[in-house]
DNA sequence: TTATAATGCTTAGCAAGCTAAGTATCAGGA
DNA sequence: TCCTGATACTTAGCTTGCTAAGCATTATAA
């Protein structure tokens, strides 16, 4: 019965993330913003936006949006860059600092309820599975590309 | 490292979507409408909107949407119920269910091509582990009920 | 040096999930 | 019988992914 696998799939991405965003709404972020917001402090402050973009892997203007978004929250701050005239950098601001504590607690929270019952092989099979899908998709869709 | 496998399974969805969607293009449909199409030739034509709706797993609101596409591209097509003046029963044209033989050949194409490398035992693994994530999503998300 | 290409950001609009609220119809109890 | 609640559908708007197209700036090549 492998034929609803996909369908499996876009479920439980979907379920995941309703899950993750209903611990989250007591910050006001959604997975999107919280994984942002991470994958910054991670990068180092003062990345560009395509760098964190290419980091978290979506597109530069997918990007924008939740950057205004942590923006207006005055989680982040964007500075011109004094290198290149086209690069505007992120900082965290304290607010932003102080609130990812409290995101890596919930994101730990959260992580284990959904995981909940798997063991550490299967939660590594998981992982290796999900990766190797990824690989697969990027390679049907790029052909003959790094 | 499992502290990202919530957004390896975002991106994992995604990408199958990617895939799908790019085999689909040619016959005009996407992952969504081709699902639907395949459900209601399985639930069986004359089905109401919700009763497609429950057993996709979606919302009547977003089925509307689906429906709606589907019924402009002259797929299906939606008649009155006798029985019942609320509902609004569904039917595949015989172009509808004409496409749907080209529909299931591609999507298995796309299937196994998203599932190379993959050996019998591990894909029900990932199957069974879908399953399972979902299963403790709605715990979290449904406590005490059914 | 100057014309062309590449890069970074932005804007605009599509897809498909969701919730919330509104309308029409049906079913059940006082 | 009639009112109340449930059900089916619809509408409107949010989210966040995407692509495509535009502008500014930088890099490269002739």
């Amino acid at each position: 019965m492998e034929s609803n696998i996909g369908w499996l799939l876009s479920r439980a991405a979907l379920s995941w993330r309703t899950v993750v965003d209903q611990h989250m709404a007591e910050l006001g972020l959604t997975q999107t913003r919280w994984i942002a917001l991470l994958h910054l402090k991670r990068v180092g402050e003062g990345c560009t936006q395509s760098a964190l973009a290419a980091n978290i892997g979506v597109e530069q203007s997918s990007m924008l949006r939740t950057v205004n978004q942590l923006l207006e929250a005055g989680l982040i701050e964007r500075r011109a860059s004094a290198d290149d005239g086209r690069c505007r950098t992120l900082w965290l601001t304290d607010a932003g600092k102080a609130l990812l504590v409290d995101v890596e607690q919930l994101a730990f929270k959260g992580r284990q309820q959904l995981l909940a019952g798997l063991d550490t092989q299967q939660r590594q099979q998981f992982h290796d599975l999900l990766a190797h899908i990824i690989i697969n998709a990027h390679t049907v869709l790029m052909p003959e590309q790094p």
